[in-house]
RNA sequence: GGAGAGGUGGCCGAGUGGUCGAAGGCGCAAGACUGGAAAUCUUGUGUACUCCUUGUGGGUACCGUGGGUUCAAAUCCCACCCUCUCCGCCA
């Protein structure tokens, strides 16, 4: 959520954030309208409620003193009913100003690029070697067969398509690189774990901006008004809803494993094959909550540590700087870590580390207590450290051998017990 | 799931219809005292919204949440949520 304060006075800069967004600029003029009658509303009932306050104290006296007051009270039923009524209003036109409020994006970050959508994204750097084959490299879905570590059909059959299940050494590569990218966070890096719960509530929805656009997109429990975490940003940022943080605290960095679940409504048919796109997967994730002032300078650190990930593991990736038309609702400026995967011989995204500036804060209200002493929203940032399926589809497809196994990096063979995957046909 | 108790400011805790944003204490901040500190004393110490003549300014709201009764609600009524204790069930 934006600062209305902001949209009132410099309308413009937001309206020139969501054009960059390739959005309709109308929800500013609703935004603005509901605002001012909103508050030529609360203008007018707490004058009439001063005077009800007012009215009412002398009645107490004059009770007292035995004067007859059935006049007063009369007119004061009358201001009441009056009051009543445009509380009410005001409740109506809040609650539209409130849904609206929430339906406005972020304001993309100046420096970042103008561009409708992926095509127009930055292409920051290149890390690592590009592997070479002298055979042709197979995809994950292929390895996958011969390693016998996954069971698509069998996934379908518990639940339903986009659904995989790990078998054997599969799942132990999985767990192995959970465990590797926990320790590289918390040891190395300054994270903090935390394991939390993988359903939340409504509000905690609300908060990090997930509800109310992406409802299609979530699963929910509708006896309990549960949902099912689509990403542990949701939790983890949650952790701090409408609390108040000391300045001396700041900044927090807390990582999280969790699954993520995802209905990818509107996506069906795209990516169907293998575990590129599924409704669960695994996911460890960095969050943190910085002052204002430094939250630029934490996403660059952000953005290394996820890199730390995968150059701790030796694969080949890019990083991208995404433009204004590709960023996601709630964020500010964002860059994505895509890993080269020579089986299909595309890019495929892992990360994705957020600044979010006071947007999340706002709706969460997540505050601290900053030099002046008064409350002040945080800014948030988070960033995947970093998703697994795809994660594991390069590492496969990296690091295979014309024997068919796959040759695991090393900083993983610890955790693993071993050093290769090896084909079981 | 059943029975009981309870949810008040950063914390503890008083408050059963009127002058209560709320006693008292703790904590915190500033000042006094001190060579310095402790102790002591004094003063101050919530959040959000809103208005204007932007001020050590005015107003409104907030005592778990949402409704209701009343001229007036922390206080009475209803519903819900949460916490604690006991019982039941259970990994």
């Amino acid at each position: 959520m934006l600062d209305i304060k902001r949209i009132r006075e410099t309308p413009e800069e937001v309206r020139e954030g969501l054009k960059r967004r390739w959005m309709d600029t109308g929800l500013v003029d609703t935004v603005l309208e509901l605002d001012q009658r909103r508050r030529a509303l609360v203008t007018e009932v707490d004058a009439l409620k001063a005077k009800r306050n007012e009215v009412s104290k002398s009645i107490g006296v004059r009770v007292k003193a035995g004067e007859d007051i059935t006049a007063v009270k009369e007119e004061m039923r009358r201001l009441g009913d009056d009051i009543a009524a445009k509380d009410g209003e005001i409740r109506t036109v809040e609650k539209s100003f409130r849904a609206a409020m929430l339906r406005i994006p972020n304001v993309p970050s100046k420096d970042i690029a103008t561009g409708p959508d992926s095509s127009c994204n930055r292409d920051v750097r290149h890390v690592g070697q590009e592997p070479t084959f002298d055979f042709e490299p197979l995809d994950h879905i292929t390895l996958g067969e011969r390693l016998g570590i996954f069971d698509f059909p069998r996934g379908v059959k518990l639940t339903g398509a986009g659904f995989p299940i790990l078998l054997g050494q599969g799942a132990k590569l999985q767990r192995a690189l959970i465990q590797y990218m926990l320790d590289l966070h918390t040891q190395k890096q300054g994270y903090t774990e935390i394991l939390p719960p993988f359903v939340v509530n409504t509000a905690s929805m609300i908060g990090t901006g997930q509800l109310p656009k992406m409802q299609e997109d979530m699963y929910h429990c509708e006896v309990d008004d549960f949902w099912l975490i689509p990403t542990a940003e949701v939790p983890v940022t949650n952790f701090y809803r409408d609390d108040i943080l000391d300045a001396s605290q700041l900044p927090v960095k807390m990582t999280a494993y969790t699954p993520c679940f995802r209905r990818e409504a509107g996506s069906a048919g795209k990516d169907t094959r293998g575990i590129l796109r599924v409704h669960q997967f695994d996911k460890v994730e960095m969050v943190k909550f910085v002052e204002p002032s430094t939250s630029y300078d934490e996403l660059e650190s952000l953005v290394k540590d996820a890199e730390d990930v995968l150059t701790g593991l030796g694969l080949y990736f890019r990083v991208l700087e995404l433009c204004s038309g590709d960023i996601s609702f709630s964020a500010a400026k964002c860059y994505d870590l895509e890993l080269w995967a020579p089986g299909q011989k595309g890019w495929l995204e892992v990360s994705s580390c957020s600044n979010f500036e006071s947007f999340q804060a706002r709706r969460a209200n997540i505050r601290y207590r900053g030099p002046d002493g008064k409350p002040t929203f945080v800014h948030t940032l988070n960033g995947s450290g970093v998703a697994l399926p795809r994660l594991m589809i390069a590492i496969l497809e990296q690091c295979q051998q014309a024997d068919g196994s796959v040759l695991l990096p090393e900083a993983i063979r610890p955790y693993f017990g071993g050093d290769r995957l090896v084909p079981v046909r």
